[in-house]
DNA sequence: AGCACGCCGACT
DNA sequence: GTCGGCGTGCTC
């Protein structure tokens, strides 16, 4: 029998691999098995197929089988295939993306001097003496740290040739042994009756600490369904070590089994929801929606009680016995969240994120995929979708519109919240998607009927929604009446706040404002060598950094390009912000929040916890201050710059900045007074900037359709990104005119550009991108299929083939 | 994607 | 003459 397996690369195909008979028996589809692949290279992969067909070449035998039982289900193959198919991708990229780490595994070879040849020293050439006596010293190593300790480029070659003498052993060292916590326990042999038997103390009445373990199991033992006694418990009641543990396990007096560590019990305190009127009526018409339909969207506006409501369904699927997936933004994911969350499910609850170790995330795929202790309810990032579920039935995908749900590098490129639909189709699921302002697509979907749909446009009572008001800096700036980049209506605003005692939230977008050094003679400022991106002033390391491939450079002294000593840090990030308004409001006790500040292990909770506290007045941050916090007592929320936000290159942009204004603006005033909100912005009178001030999301959400049905873009058309790669731009341009022209041969005036990507160069490479628009209703399928033979014609040129080609479906 | 093999320029 | 550059082809 053979088995075609999944391997980790980014290959279009599957490996066949010959089953030794005595395995024949428990192979399965979703094994993990060992195989070579290559000459000598080793790696784990999954069994996806068992057959009988003989292929046309020599196979090799499948070498280990990896776990006692599958540990991917025929489920997720299916699922795996479908969004490799769908996100173009190889099903081994998919696995990479599925798997925890712990799973995979992937050999190194290493070298060691072979003890049974004498060596003539002198028969050893140059290059083979160097080898030789770093394995005398060390006896061995891998191949890869070899080359470095000799500063060998390649050091292939000079092994082969050793190897090939027999100077040399070469052996495959398989890493990562990342196991699940164990322990072990210990129970009364099975027949050996109700209770300690005299026989037992006859026998022992010698061995006075192996009697008081024996008593101690009995005594310990208070489960009648359940024998099994933990180790660490017997030896802390008799207060003794392992050894007479052992003598009682060898003399038979004791069974010894290895258990999996049992997760901390937390019980769960709250009971379903009551609902309110206005949610009781969401509910009937969500159930009504899913009689025919998978998905559902909740439009909730801020405190309206979303959350009551997937609550309200968890409770559900946790009295059905079934399995509930929560969705959250990675971001999002808090430890107040996680709190909640254990409130109404207690241990039932598992949370899934990529800030796991190693260890956490294999113990919870191992969980799921034992029945008997299968976690009910799963809160997780994006990837909580590839894990095993067995009986899933409800899944919410909270904060839907949110862009970050979408992975990019490196391939499955695919978006969180349109997994997880696809997975709940699967399982014949029903999904929740829930916002405050949903996205574009979802609400289109939800007015066509594709999606049913509920909502909650009242907010719990006693809460009133800030005043939220446009301030025009145009005129301020003009007269140079701002304070750095505070106009005096934010400042007086703020020092109110402040006599108040009320705390403040100012918000910076991340994107783009970090500092930069820039000569004030000529205007030039300094350029990453391996990208087309300007060096940015980290002030942890005090050091000129590249964020896309990490070169980094001490801050020159003086210009490159003039001489000129005159360099100024310009910059508008929160640190800038921090200090100049240190300055005005020197009593203020301010904090930052921002990935750079909360980078450390815990020190966003410190943040929380002491902004709570009232340590902090004022809080500056980042897209963090926007997602899942809760404040109480936020009087004042400044949006410093909105025209940043609006004027991204960018379809989704004027989208995304009224989600973003709207969602910064709900921290404040949350409980009991009316908050305020301003919005900076030297274009006041900009649509969305209304819309945000109004709380006008309906007529928002028409505007943009509008647009985007008048430019081609999503809902209505479906976007591919096709980019290329080359480190010479002769290259990638000479391919993709090539693959462009052939694109426009057939998709016509779907098909945009070749032109460079926003950031024309990273990592030494150029890139460039051509995008395809694709109208609904034209079959998708096809259209990949379509693309993909296209893409295969560059490997019949002799430079075309040389260019990297990577695909985004449905980028954001 | 990685990795081995093979054929040409620049060094001992 | 050897070293090592990368272009080419293959992996079950
Ligand atoms: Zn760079
Ligand atoms: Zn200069």
């Amino acid at each position: 029998m053979y088995a075609d397996v999944i391997l980790p690369l980014a290959l279009n195909q599957t490996f066949t691999y010959g089953i030794p008979v005595e395995w024949e028996g428990q192979m399965e589809r979703g094994r993990r098995v060992l195989v070579q692949f290559g000459q000598r290279k080793l790696y784990a992969g999954i069994v996806l197929r068992i057959h009988n067909e003989q292929p046309g070449y020599d196979v090799k035998p499948i070498l280990e089988i990896e776990d006692e039982i599958p540990i991917v289900t025929e489920l997720q193959l299916e699922y795996w295939r479908w969004l490799a198919e769908y996100y173009m991708c190889s099903m081994g990229e998919v696995m990479n993306a599925a798997l925890p780490a712990a799973f995979k595994m992937q050999s190194e070879t290493k070298v060691s001097r072979n003890p049974e040849l004498e060596v003539d020293e002198a028969e050893l050439k140059d290059d083979e003496f160097q080898v030789y006596e770093l394995l005398l010293e060390l006896d061995s190593l891998r191949i890869s740290d070899l080359g470095k300790k000799l500063n060998w480029k390649n050091p292939m070659p000079v092994i082969r040739r050793m190897y090939a003498e027999g100077y040399v052993n070469l052996d495959e060292e398989v890493k990562g042994t990342v196991k699940s916590k164990t322990e072990r326990r210990y129970r009364w042999p099975e027949g050996y009756g109700e209770e300690l038997t005299q026989d037992a103390f006859d026998q022992l009445k010698r061995a006075k600490v192996q009697s008081e373990l024996l008593l101690a199991y009995f005594k310990l033992n208070t489960d009648k369904e359940n024998p099994w006694v933990r180790e660490a418990d017997l030896l802390k009641a008799t207060d003794s070590n392992r050894s007479p543990l052992k003598a009682l396990v060898e003399k038979g007096w004791l069974e010894e089994k290895v258990f999996p560590v049992e997760p901390e019990r937390i019980a769960a305190v709250e009971s379903a929801p009551t609902l309110s009127d206005q949610q009781a009526l969401a509910v009937q018409n969500l159930n009504t929606a899913w009689e025919d339909k998978i998905t559902s969207l909740l439009y909730g506006v801020t405190s309206s009680g979303k959350t009551e409501i997937y609550f309200h369904y968890i409770h559900e699927c946790i009295e059905k016995n079934r399995q509930s997936l929560f969705m959250v933004p990675e971001i999002a994911l808090t430890a107040q969240m996680v709190k909640r969350l254990q409130s109404h499910f207690g241990d039932k609850v598992v949370t899934y994120t990529s800030r796991l170790s190693d260890r956490e995330r294999l113990e919870v795929w191992e969980r799921m995929l034992d029945p008997e202790r299968r976690p009910l309810v799963i809160l997780g990032a994006r990837s909580s979708v590839f894990l095993p579920f067995t009986d899933l039935d409800f899944v919410v995908v909270d904060e839907e519109h949110e862009s970050s749900y979408k992975q990019f590098d490196p391939a499955p490129r695919y978006h969180g919240r349109d997994a997880a639909i696809i997975l709940a189709h699967y399982h014949k699921a029903r999904v929740l998607l829930g916002s405050a302002t949903p996205s574009i697509e979802s609400y289109q979907n939800a007015e066509e009927g594709k999606y049913g749909y509920a909502e909650l446009t009242k907010r719990y009572s006693g809460i009133r929604l800030p005043v939220v008001e446009a301030v025009d800096i145009r005129k301020e700036t003009i007269r140079k009446q701002m304070h750095g980049h505070f106009s005096p209506r934010l400042l007086e605003a703020i020092k109110d706040q402040l006599e108040q005692e009320k705390k403040v939230i100012l918000f910076q977008n991340r994107r783009g404002f970090a500092p930069v050094v820039i000569c004030q003679n000529c205007g030039h400022s300094e350029q990453c060598v391996n990208c087309d991106i300007t060096l940015t002033y980290h002030k942890l390391s005090h050091q000129l950094r590249c964020h896309y491939c990490g070169y980094s450079i001490h801050p020159p002294t003086k210009c490159k390009s003039c001489g000129s000593v005159e360099l100024k840090m310009q910059g508008f990030g929160t640190e800038k912000i921090e200090e100049d308004l240190q300055v005005i409001l020197p009593n203020a006790r301010i904090a930052r929040m921002d990935l750079d500040a909360t980078r450390k292990k815990n020190s966003f909770q410190k943040l929380v916890d002491r902004f709570e506290k009232g340590e902090i007045d004022i809080l500056i941050g980042t897209q963090m201050v926007a997602k899942g916090l809760d404040f109480e007592d936020v009087g004042l929320v400044g949006i410093l710059s909105a025209d940043s936000l609006l004027n991204y290159p960018e379809f989704r942009a004027h989208e995304r900045a009224y989600q973003l204004m709207s969602q910064v603006a709900g921290r404040a005033g949350r409980r009991e007074e009316r908050g305020l909100v301003l919005i900076q912005s030297f274009q006041p009178d900009h649509r969305i900037i209304q819309q945000v001030t109004t709380y006008s999301f309906e007529e928002m959400f028409r505007e943009q359709r509008a647009d985007r049905k008048q430019f081609h873009y999503p809902p209505f058309y479906r976007l591919i990104h096709i980019e290329m790669r080359h480190v010479k731009v002769e290259v990638v341009s000479d391919a993709s005119d090539f693959l462009a022209g052939r694109l426009q041969g057939i998709f016509g005036k779907r098909v945009l550009g070749p032109e460079f990507a926003p950031i024309a160069r990273v990592r030494g490479q150029y890139h460039k991108r051509i995008i395809l628009k694709i109208e609904n209703g034209l079959s998708l399928p096809k259209v990949k299929k379509a693309l993909q033979t296209e893409v295969k014609r560059l490997d019949f040129h002799k430079d075309h083939r040389k260019v990297r080609v990577y695909f985004d479906v449905d980028p954001v």
